[in-house]
DNA sequence: GCATATTGCTTCTAATTCAGTAGCACAAGC
DNA sequence: GCTTGTGCTACTGAATTAGAAGCAATATGC
């Protein structure tokens, strides 16, 4: 499987940011990287920090996430490419987000 | 359904940030947001918008999204929370990264 | 050398989720 | 009353994900 065999959902529209909603929005995806920005992980280290994963899934977002070239192989196991940090970094905001969102469902 | 009767995947941690990305990691999720940061869609023009997407999961979707206090119902159509409007500010560094993944992923 | 453990991954079936079509109930315009 | 548009539901089949089991390859201990 390639992204040529197989374009990336929303990716006809020739938009960059469909393909990568697109590629996010896969269930387990975004929690993948996010697991990997602290530095890199085992193949079953990955799985169990999120939470017990099934290993067929895995390995699917793995390689989607490697064509994406987001994550990469290395021999202490995947890591964020430079890119990929890169990515991670922007998500810092979203993060403190997330906190005074969840204040406020508490609330409401 | 409630986000107390069914609390969000990977809530469990307690973690906000999980509770968005599992949010966020269905399918559709992360692009309905997006087609709604220009200004108010009636279903059937979120529905076009999204190419189409079935309108059963755009209900389930705008029902999850509504809990969360990331969109909402008004005289004309759905809209997005001020709280919904903040996040996709957060999104326009991820756009124009994007961007230049894309001109990275045709070059690799 | 040989058993043991660990790792990355495959394979399989069942359950869940999503796609796609059809159409209902309601409201506004005419 | 009839048409048009809207938000949404219901249903069936297709795709995706969950979950368990286990295999081949490499390391580790003895």
């Amino acid at each position: 499987m390639s992204l040529t065999d197989k374009p990336v959902r929303g990716s006809k529209s020739g938009r960059p940011i469909m393909a990568l909603l697109d590629l996010l929005g896969r269930r387990w995806t975004l929690r993948v990287v996010w697991e990997l920005r602290g530095g890199p992980l085992s193949f079953r280290a990955l799985q169990a920090a999120c939470e017990g994963m099934s290993p067929s899934v895995l390995n699917q977002r793995l390689a989607e996430l490697r064509e994406a070239l987001i994550i990469e192989a290395g021999a202490d196991g995947y890591a964020l490419t430079p890119r990929g940090r890169e990515l991670m970094v922007l998500f810092e905001p979203i993060h403190r987000w997330a906190e005074s969102w969840a204040r406020a469902q508490r609330a409401g």
